[in-house]
DNA sequence: TATGAATGAGGTTTCATTCAT
DNA sequence: GATGAATGAAACCTCATTCAT
């Protein structure tokens, strides 16, 4: 192993002790040194690789979300159809949550309340994966998927703070018995919410309908616009 | 002003400064000094009224759910049909938090994500309070105004999902500019998205109309059930 | 009754439900609002009849101590020989602690090792009672009955030392099981230790062992029993 | 000087500290900050050796009173004779307070009437230590030194409570002035009390004629009950 | 006389953080 | 690089006590 990698290692072990103590104590309760203690590590090494226990906090979902936004590009570039990929970002952070309940914790109880976490680069790294759900979004829209006056960050926010609102309610209260039953009704509401067919707001309860589908756009090809 | 009311009177002084103090700062940072401060007592009448800090944090939002329950009870009483109903409870909802700010960050910032608070009898004000919104959905579904085969837990978890997680980012990033912009578009997405004349899911982009409203059901009929 | 009277017998209320409270939790862990909650009364009416926590502490004993005394001389005036008044005082005290217990832990555990305790009335008085013990001592010594090269201080101490002690642990360690058999060999064991027809000194008594004496046990052979 | 001695030290360096001001303040009115200032450590530095101030001040007597029964007991291996055997202890007990007064103070004022401290280690320690003082009574009753039907743990209250009693005493009110003093006539009043040549039970070794003397009562006629 | 209500004052304890080794 | 040992800083909470009514 070489240094560098060593030092990853250790850094990672870290890391993953503070996810479990951080998860089930929350921040204020858990302590340094009750993360040294799952962490293998003395109090004063984790000083070494981070300068505050906020620090060390904020630096959890830093890599995580990374790679989850590479891994679900390259998903997302397997998948036709905006709808399609809704679904698929939909299935993939609901299972990412049923699969990692501590991150979960640390993310949805923690991190999402906090004040300071928006001044750190790794909320930035996460404002750079949530704009893969408005890129979806806007593909629909102009793919003609999709209702063209939408708000792309208003279904967004559907989107999201349903599936955060109901990981919190798993992880507190054990309700939905099963994350995953949600990906299907969510997906569905939230597609026939706002695509083409329906006919809502020109014509009530008008007939649309649309046989063919347009044409992909990729993924690449989006704007990095502000959101 | 009789004895009964001068208590209620501090008592309410009291949680109204703890209701700023806790915004602003946060539970762990807002200390009891602050808002005796500005509550204009001194530390140990606090202590008086209240036997922990965080029973105090407990207890702010108790009475402000309560009267919502009421006055929503109310107000719905006087609308007619389910869908409409529903945008109700979304626009007061989100009018609330537009002019309560400091409440809805220690209700969405700070109270849920705590864990004891599910413990507490203000939770269970708050459960009742939710209820409202699976109320008017199973009454919708009844009514063949929504869709029989939808979840209306599901449906809740959308609205004050959504909702919950537009407030925060309100609050937090100022953004979107104002909540009540968001109450159409919600209400015709989620609306949109379980009705009847919808018969669409995601595979299908199917044809149905439906001309005739169903009798309304009133929501006093409503059975008080456990979620 | 009288309002003289009225005021005393709130008094005496107050007093006795602080040697209560006092006896079972202590001075400090005793809070004036058990104590008033004990009497009857409110917080701000014990601060009417004592000025403050302590002296309400010190008042205790003092009507007792006064009465004791007087009580005590009218019995010794029925009694002749110091040895026999002398096992009366012991009785006395004795027999006053095992039906007085709660009194008992506020004088032995609290106000003994008090010392501000010894600026007050009320140690006076019990300065006092105690010079009976004294008194009968030296009665003792002049009528010849004891020898006359003891310190009645000291018997004085002994008497009170082995009382004060053995009630002590009476009270926290349920041992003596009952006082009052500790009368008589108490009484003995002092009267033999000071009476006359005892002319041994400790410089005398190696002379008449050393013929008869069993075998010394070595200290180290002593098995580590159970007391 | 290795680790553990360096902890031992300090360790011992704060015990020294608390003893010196619990004995002036009390355990109430002595506050950690002022032990840690004597002992020139901080305030948290104390909590790093010592659970609670309770367990700090209950920590005091353990080693003293081991390494003071390991030290008795040696001295006493060297003595010859029960009554000069519980001279030494008394002699030992007194001398020790004379040069300790600060740990007097500690034991006689503050955990002698502590109900907590009978849960402690430390007690049984001092139990043991007080075991000394049965087993030499209970040496001189089986040698024939002693009268057969005296109450060893009579006699044990008598020394000890007289002891405490005094040195309590000394240290309150000054009086008396040389604890030292008490040595002999305190063992001359308790082994003339309890040894064989006394004429009350006709003993073997009695030279000394009684007219005098009242009715005694016969010891044996108590209970002999567990102290 | 009695008390409800208010508070001043202060100490124990906890930990994140530092630094010499 | 790793850590044992030390500590600065701070805040909750408790009650004895006061005083207007």
């Amino acid at each position: 192993m070489t240094k560098q990698k060593r030092i990853g290692a250790r850094k990672e072990q870290i890391l993953k002790a503070a996810e479990q103590v951080f998860a089930k104590k929350g921040f204020q309760q858990a302590t340094i040194s009750e993360i040294a203690r799952e962490a293998n590590v003395s109090d004063a090494t984790i000083y070494e690789y981070f300068p505050t226990k906020e620090e060390l906090l904020f630096t959890i979902p830093f890599e995580t979300t990374r790679k989850g936004k590479k891994d679900l590009l390259l998903h997302l570039s397997l998948i036709r159809g905006a709808a399609n990929k809704m679904r698929a970002l939909i299935y993939w952070y609901l299972h990412f949550f049923e699969h990692h309940p501590d991150y979960g914790a640390v993310v949805l109880l923690i991190l999402k309340s906090n004040r300071e976490f928006l001044k750190t680069d790794t909320y930035q790294v996460v404002r750079e994966w949530a704009r893969l759900f408005v890129d979806i979004i806007k593909e629909g829209m102009e793919s003609g998927e999709f209702k063209k006056d939408i708000d792309p960050y208003l279904v967004r926010s559907v989107i999201l703070g349903t599936i955060e609102h109901s990981v919190i309610s798993w992880l507190l209260i054990g309700r939905p018995k099963d994350l995953l039953s949600l990906v299907d009704p969510l997906t569905d509401l939230v597609v026939n919410g706002i695509n083409k067919e329906d006919a809502m707001d020109t014509s009530r309860w008008n007939i649309n309908i649309s046989l063919e589908r347009p044409q992909e756009k990729k993924i690449s090809d989006m704007p990095a616009e502000n959101e």
